[in-house]
DNA sequence: CCGTATCCGATCCGATACTG
DNA sequence: CAGTATCGGATCGGATACGG
C-alpha cells in the first residue's frame, strides 16, 4: 500500500470518501465493538448500547449487514429470535476501529482542555453558540 | 491500555461516544490529510476537496480548531490571508486515520460485492429504496 | 480573500402505534 | 421478540448575499 500523496487531493468520487461515511458512524463502532465476544441478539445489543433507539438501531443493523460486516440469522422459535454475528470482513475493521477508540480515551483530556481554551478566547465576550457545536 | 472489555457496555456518558461523532466525520479525516504536507491557505484546502462547500469547510475547520487538531494563523495581508496548520494532537490522529482510509481502499470490493448480494436478496422483488440507503 | 448571516429544502431522529 | 409505518421536530447542508 503507497503512503498518502503529498497534498492529497480527493476527488469526488473517490471511493474511500462514500465509504468512510457508511461505516463511520458512532453506531456502528459500538455495535462491531458489543459484537465482539460472541453472537448477540436484538435487544441484547440494544441493551449495551444505551441510549440507542429501537429504529436508529435497526437502520444500523441493516446497513451493516449490507456492507457485509455483520450476518443477520434468522432462529424459528415461538418468539422468533434473531443473532447478529461478525463476519470476517467486519472482524477486518476492529482493528482500525480500535486503534480510534483508543485514541479518544488518550487524547480526552487534552481536546478538553483544547476546547476550554477555544471557547475563553471566542466565546469569552460573545455567544454561547460555539459550545453547541 | 487494556483490551476492550468481553460484551462492552456503552454508557451514556461514556466520553469516547461524544468524541467519536466530533472528529470521525468524512471532511475532517480529508482536511487533516490535505494538510499534512503543511500549512494551507482557506482556499487551498478547499480546492483539494472537490464538493465541499464554504459554508460546511468553516464549520469544519472551526470544530477541528476547536478540538486542538489543527492551528489557524491570520496573516495580515492587504486581502486578509488564513493559514491553517496540523498541531501535534492532530498528527496523533492521522495513524487511526490513515488506517480506516487504508481499510477503506483494501476492502471496498468486498463491501460491493456484499451490497450486490444483499441488494438482490432482498431488493430483487421489492422496493429500490433498499440501494438508497 | 475569508469569512458571517440568512433562507430553505432534504434529511435524520425519536416517539408512538401496530404486526407476525 | 423483532421488527415496520408514520409523523413532527430538529438538524444538516447548499445557495445566496453581504462585510472586514
Amino acid at each position: 500500500m503507497p503512503p498518502l500523496d503529498k497534498r492529497h487531493c480527493f476527488s469526488v468520487h473517490c471511493p474511500s470518501r462514500l465509504l468512510f461515511d457508511q461505516i463511520a458512524d458512532k453506531w456502528s463502532m459500538m455495535v462491531l465493538t458489543v459484537l465482539d465476544p460472541g453472537p448477540a441478539r436484538f435487544n441484547e445489543i440494544k441493551r449495551n448500547l444505551q441510549g440507542v433507539t429501537q429504529k436508529a438501531l435497526t437502520q444500523c443493523l441493516r446497513r451493516l449487514e449490507r456492507n457485509g460486516l455483520i450476518l443477520r440469522r434468522v432462529i424459528p422459535t415461538s418468539p422468533v429470535g434473531v443473532e447478529y454475528e461478525i463476519t470476517p470482513l467486519g472482524r477486518s475493521l476492529q482493528g482500525p476501529f480500535k486503534a480510534l477508540y483508543i485514541w479518544t480515551l488518550q487524547n480526552l483530556a487534552e481536546v478538553d482542555r483544547a476546547r476550554a481554551e477555544f471557547d475563553t478566547r471566542n466565546g469569552g465576550g460573545g455567544s454561547a453558540a460555539a459550545k453547541a457545536a
